[in-house]
DNA sequence: CTTATAATTTCACATTTTTTCACATTTTGT
DNA sequence: ACAAAATGTGAAAAAATGTGAAATTATAAG
């Protein structure tokens, strides 16, 4: 599991990251200030969170600086909750791999995952999911029927690994449009129904009985 | 059953909220100033959820302060209309947990479920109801007597889980019709008896009595 | 930038299942 | 026993789902 290193003094924003962190199973080790850090810069993390504004003499600008002298190419998020250091940040070239406010923490989880994700490509280790001789290649977005490729589009596949995660749930058709289309959609949900076939007759095999006045659910 | 306070001053905002909250099962305690809800912090909430901008005296500032000194790791989600409003509370560091706007009602819910889920964790792993030898799966829509599965049509389903969830509880028709068949229906009551009749028969060892010239109540 | 191609959504209709309703019968409370 | 209310019954109406095809939208190719 990757390690992430975190620098931050504001407890209540770090609590609420380090649980979304933890959501997305990276291990977190949590500092509250520059000093407590420093000393573990040989540590083994994957990537740095770094608050710009630290109490005590070592700033997140010295920090970045420690850091970089013992691992060159380490990803560096800095995250402050006031625009004007993000913009002095910038200004200062500190050769942060990312810049991100603080008010949203579902944007900055995700800048993580996309730094990892390029920083350490060789950690994806194989992720997939099996049912009934169907395997899905979470990473890669494939899915085989025993060793055969099988054609998904992306809703078919979303759709998919929803009914797979939540297999034996039962779900209305609502509940599916806001997981598979979001929240922002508005058409009719006869789309559910519609999606539901195609992926019933590509995956034969695939166990989605329909509930009669409420929606469905993957056996 | 969890039950979230919720302090909102712009009714029809909180009206519809508060439906799709009690949707999924949650009982809501609406307050429409932090002075009515300041006297609450005492209840036995599981969630709280504060607009920040409130009429009156009290902010939601002041009403986290005061939830927090109570229960120090209450869930509280802040939401608003106006994103500069968001940015203010993250900058005051006021520690909520969660941070949205009032622009989407479905992903505020999901939030909701998913805060409950990580804060108490022991109460979603018993998802089931037991009833004289019925065991009702609420993830699954399924119900069993002893291991044999009962087909039920969605409305019958809807009526048991109903009476189930106010054991003992005494409902006129009318109250049936609003809580599963939902306010809009204008058709005769005489459908209540019906369904309870179809219920009966799936289900004869569900005791619900008729209460003449009233209704109906499950013991 | 336009065209071609694939993906997604909508539509209309057939089929199935569920719900409603009117009326007959039974039960209940006084 | 009598009136009011509840339950049983079967047929009609309504609703949900499946299906094929058309219309729309997004994506890729030229």
């Amino acid at each position: 599991m990757l390690k992430i290193g975190y620098v931050e003094d504001n407890q209540d924003f770090s609590n609420l990251l380090v649980t979304y962190l933890k959501e997305e199973g990276y291990d977190v080790d949590l500092f509250d200030t520059g000093e407590k850090a420093v000393s573990h810069v040989n540590d083994a993390y994957s990537l740095w969170i770094l608050d710009i504004m630290l109490p005590g003499n070592i700033s997140g600008y010295d920090l970045i600086k420690k850091i970089r002298e013992v691992h060159a190419t380490m990803p560096v998020i800095f995250v402050s909750s006031r625009d004007e250091d993000l913009d002095r940040v910038m200004g200062l070239e500190l050769g942060g791999d990312d810049y991100i406010g603080k008010s949203s923490i579902r944007e900055l989880v995700l800048r993580v995952k996309k730094l990892i994700q390029r920083a350490y490509p060789e950690t994806n280790i194989k992720n997939s999911l099996d049912y009934n001789d169907y395997s899905i290649d979470i990473d890669r977005r494939i899915v085989k029927d025993h060793g055969e490729v099988i054609n998904l589009t992306a809703k078919e596949y979303d759709l998919l690994t929803f009914l797979l995660k939540n297999k034996s749930k039962a779900f209305s058709r609502d509940q599916i449009l806001d997981n598979v289309w979001g929240s922002e959609y508005f058409g009719s949900d006869r789309v559910v129904d519609d999606l539901m076939r195609r992926l019933r007759s590509k995956m034969p095999r695939l166990n989605v009985e329909t509930i009669y006045g409420y929606g469905y659910r993957l056996l």
